[in-house]
DNA sequence: TCACTGATGTCGGTGACTGTCGTCAGCGTA
DNA sequence: TACGCTGACGACAGTCACCGACATCAGTGA
């Protein structure tokens, strides 16, 4: 007879996701989780920093996805062209079943101002991630922080859309036509 | 005679920046800041919502500013020309004598997580009020969005280069670069 | 058989934040 | 002059996020 049930770090993410979505956030402590699937709370700091990083585990492994693939872009690849390869690799890791669960994902984060600090967090790092891939490349400063920053917004922008209602195109169409109208917006400056 | 020193506000945020920058953030209890003033907790948490917003006081008008010049920008402009606007109301609001103070409370922030993650909460925030700024103006989305970000990017990154160290060109001058440095990136995609 | 490991529980503490109520100088008003 | 009101603050108690230290014990290998 086994002393625990195993998979304690899965079996916590999937209730905190279902309490806070629930109940809310606030309204939900984290020995509430916990204590949900037969655990204590400090168990349950154990394997999450804090109450928000429960919605953020996984997080680590797309951006190594996204960055990988940055470095993966053909070696004559321009900044912006490697960017768009990562793009692809990002739509790659939200296919259409997942979309359900990302919406709800989505609506317990931006009920939260919290949650939301902490996403931008992520995405943050997910910028900086990706700037260093582009200077590994050879790609020089500012240009790769500048080249990172717009692939995070392009990101950013098509994976709000993709999870909003009554929207059904797949997350790699949306980035294509984000990008275009990012590139459509440029010229018309100075 | 009074029965209060005026100023409760000013004084706090003055004591917890340099409480802050001597002991650390974490090491920095808001009961220490409001006693280092003559105050208690209770009073800290009166004005502020919670003891990383201190640092972050003003921003609010700061915003202010950089949204009003989107819409006072001459109604034939194009976006990103209205952007640029904004962008030189930024270097107003961030003359040269002002360097110094922008250096020690970055240099806190830089030194926390915690605070990283309320500056980037700020710049979100920055960035939807621009948007919507550029929607009065008749930009339709993705575009003001995407405006925006790109705008908000372009004063992030220029910010980070005015404050930090041998940097002694103005805000200004680093903004026409940066942006620059950005405009030479879009053309490489497809 | 036994030492050892690793995941978990237990206990106690600190500090961020909040609700509630009491206090009192300054001010207007009769 | 007396009186009541208001606004800024203190006092107090409570909740909860988080953390360090130590105990527990099933499983494992020698």
């Amino acid at each position: 007879m086994v002393r625990w049930e195993p998979g304690a770090q899965e079996r916590l993410a999937a209730a905190a996701l279902e309490l806070y979505a629930s109940r809310g956030f606030e309204q939900t402590t984290a020995a509430d989780v916990a204590q949900s699937v037969g655990l204590t709370e400090r168990t349950f700091f154990r394997y999450f920093a804090d109450k928000r990083e429960v919605l953020f585990a996984g997080q680590d492994h797309f951006q190594q996805l996204f960055v990988a693939n940055v470095a993966a872009a053909p070696p004559e690849a321009s900044a912006m062209e490697a960017v768009s390869f990562a793009l692809d690799a990002a739509a790659v890791f939200f296919p259409d079943e997942r979309r359900p669960h990302s919406r709800l994902r989505q609506s317990i984060i931006d009920a939260n101002p919290g949650l939301h600090e902490r996403e931008l967090l992520k995405l943050a790092r997910l910028t900086e991630g990706m700037a260093a891939a582009l200077r590994d490349r050879g790609v020089p400063e500012p240009q790769a922080t500048l080249a990172a920053h717009t692939g995070v917004t392009v990101f950013g922008v098509a994976f709000r859309l993709w999870v909003g209602e009554h929207e059904e195109r797949p997350l790699g169409a949306i980035e294509a036509d984000v990008l275009r109208d990012l590139q459509a917006l440029s010229p018309s400056v100075r």
